[in-house]
DNA sequence: GTTTTTGGTTTATAATATAAACTAGTTTAT
DNA sequence: ATAAACTAGTTTATATTATAAACCAAAAAC
């Protein structure tokens, strides 16, 4: 029947799905596409890169574009095999 | 490109969603079954139960088996609708 | 008849998400 | 040259949510 494994919680919730969704996709991503792309507030993707980084889901760069600080995401293959479990799992949910 | 409608709240919730995916296969369903089936505690489903019922999602009937109370809940079409839409949402995020 | 179990609800607490306020520096206008 | 406004974030406070602990009423077991 129905196996209702419990859903990673650092990827169940919307805006840290959102990210690591983006990034799946892109490999690799600047803070500001981030907050773009997703209408979260720079606060917001601020502390949630943080949590997906900590946990070793992301990778964070920090450089500078020209005179400007620049923060780059991409990432890593932990983070990739987590959100590879989480589909497994979120599909006996949805299907 | 990606497409990162928000995700109905109710619905993305480890505990919510369980219920509400079991509902979606089983048509009507006891709370013990639910306890059962989702591991949860009483009084969280308890919650959960009246949040999905008050925004319609669900249907609660009280009644009795036997002496005993029992409590019997069923997806509504609201819910339905809901779910079906939650799930296309998704999709976009982890496909 | 009192202890335990069943089937829950209510309430308190812990965790999480979110936004507001702040920092550090840059660009623009005066 | 300097004040005003903007960029790119971080930190901190608050609102929301999830979760569990404590509780309650009735039934069953002893």
């Amino acid at each position: 029947m129905k196996d209702l494994t419990p859903l990673d919680p650092l990827l169940h919730s919307q805006l840290r799905l959102a990210i690591v969704s983006l990034l799946m996709s892109l490999d690799s991503a600047e803070f500001t596409f981030l907050k773009e792309k997703t209408g979260a507030t720079a606060g917001n993707i601020s502390v949630q890169l943080d949590k997906l980084s900590t946990a070793g889901y992301i990778e964070i760069t920090k450089s500078f574009k020209g005179k400007k600080p620049l923060t780059t995401c991409k990432i890593t293959k932990v983070g990739l095999t987590a959100f590879e479990d989480y589909v497994k799992a979120l599909k006996n949910y949805i299907e």
